[in-house]
DNA sequence: TTGTATGCGTTATCAT
DNA sequence: ATGATAACGCATACAA
């Protein structure tokens, strides 16, 4: 439908194409009469530059590139969120592409963005996915949710997290506190949350209480049970927001309402249906926002950062 | 750092370039020798043809976009899925754009995609998103949850899918049935199914009991208080399932169990944690794979058809 | 079967 | 300040 090119406008002017070019380039070098006229045919013909033409020339234009790991989590979405905020203010396009935590489906994304005139990238790391994967690509590749000591990266506060929910739970004198968490192949999800919750049981001189499985609230459901082996229990932390939907919704079924449970995400529906459900906030829409600035910076000064992220109760 | 171009690969295989050209686009007319020998050294150096450069030479490439309205909706990613399933088994890439039910982003969206040698697209479509915006794009465009005259078309049986709950609730002897939608200037998901509503009941001779609102759980759960002032209503069906997450939440509280909630969507986590909630499945899975066969089909012969997917109870 | 020349829509380097 | 012209990496009609 766009068949116009520079050389149509060039003529539509009465000008050389080059003038057009400049036009479009915002060089210095053309008189304010011709630029405003060639800028009025281009308006009125909805005239745009080809960008593969464009791109031969080695262009940049404003777009990111973001991969994600699944497109229907809810974590990554409110992370997304932030992305999508910060790229919007800043003028910036984007794609998304999906690879369900598979390592060859990230490497096809990233050389296809490469191939498509795409500035920058944006991905998800998770467990399997090596640091020299994404190495090639990294004077313009942002990782988050994953610490990778040669890259870009934003990560999150896994430990902190867990931490911050067991003093509140201590402070107000919870002593046999139950967690359900995932598997620890997962390294920050499963293992690094494990961990804190015992550290800082063995700190406080707690017996542990832990049970480990899949993401999801079907595991939660199931592991409730187990955890409530232990008779005395007060309290059960859930490493992330979707454990703690079957959770809440086991102890409910038992009518178990002097148990208090606490889990990682923040997540709005769960707020809505458990109220006294304790979330935490695990900063992901503010994640999104430093992964584009942490982009934007790396690619204007070629500098590789860091970027840890908090998390409040807010 | 792919910095090999088609005239390295042929100096380095001792031919000329446009052999090497003919051997990257399986061109019958290269001997079998020179061929192999070709390949090998592309391999041996991983080169890659430039897209930018295929592309001015109007070369397809097995790329498709997607426009969602919002990244964040359960049911479409459940669309996404069936897309995305499909897609992987023809050997499509894909990318991913946002429109939040803004036209201006569509259209944008729709540019962008044009001008990155992108073969066809799908875009899902809202209320106010006019049948002219697409027209431009219809030789390789399918809309999907709108029905859309002159453009390849999938969408949802919305008038059947509430049916299909009432004369289920009827046939249980349900006679006092309440409903719980969404504002009317959403065409498909607010009229159409309010309107199955009232229709349902004057055809039954049910006296209609129906609230408007928007599309979240605490509207569900706003207004079930008010479909329950009629006193006797023993049923309620709702829109969508995020309003009955509401509409379950407001009931549990009250303790009433003896009123039957429906609703579209078959969301797992709706049926996990009230499981008593009948949803009917409308089909999403099955309308993303069908998009992408209705785009292949276009693509391939250029007609133009529609396809309108069935609810069921599965 | 293979190589040469031309063009795709830009930008950059020359002249003018 | 402007216009002709040469690249950019690839595909293709044409010549060999």
């Amino acid at each position: 439908m766009n068949k116009l090119t520079i050389n149509d406008i060039a003529k539509l002017c009465g000008v050389g194409k080059s003038t057009v070019s400049r036009v479009l380039n915002n060089d210095p070098k053309v008189s304010e009469k011709t630029k405003q006229h060639v800028l009025a045919v281009i308006k009125q013909y909805n005239f745009k530059p080809s960008r593969s033409a464009r791109a031969m020339r080695g262009i940049e234009n404003k777009v990111i590139g973001i991969i994600v790991t699944r497109l229907d989590s809810s974590s990554e979405n409110r992370v997304l969120r932030g992305i999508l905020n910060r790229l919007e203010e800043l003028g910036y396009e984007h794609f998304i592409t999906e690879s369900r935590f598979d390592i060859e489906l990230v490497q096809e994304h990233l050389y296809s963005f490469e191939q498509r005139q795409i500035d920058g990238i944006i991905v998800f790391g998770f467990s399997g996915l090596g640091q020299k994967i994404l190495q090639p690509y990294s004077s313009k590749l942002v990782a988050i949710a994953q610490y990778y000591p040669a890259l870009t990266s934003i990560y999150y506060d896994d430990q902190g997290a867990i931490r911050l929910l067991l003093e509140r739970l201590y402070q107000e004198n919870y002593r046999h506190i139950g967690y359900i968490g995932i598997h620890k192949q997962d390294y920050t999800t499963g293992y690094l949350r494990y961990q804190s919750y015992m550290d800082f049981c063995a700190a406080h001189q707690l017996s542990p209480n832990a049970c480990l499985g899949e993401l999801n609230y079907l595991t939660g459901y199931a592991l409730t049970a187990e955890i409530l082996q232990q008779p005395n229990t007060d309290a059960i932390v859930c490493a992330t927001d979707s454990l703690a939907f079957g959770v809440n919704k086991f102890l409910q079924e038992q009518q178990r309402d002097d148990i208090q449970v606490c889990s990682v995400g923040n997540n709005p529906l769960l707020k809505f249906l458990f109220p006294q459900n304790i979330s935490i906030n695990f900063g992901l829409f503010r994640a999104g926002q430093s992964a584009v600035e942490l982009l934007i910076n790396l690619l204007a000064t070629g500098q590789k950062t860091h970027c840890c992220i908090p998390s409040n109760f807010e």
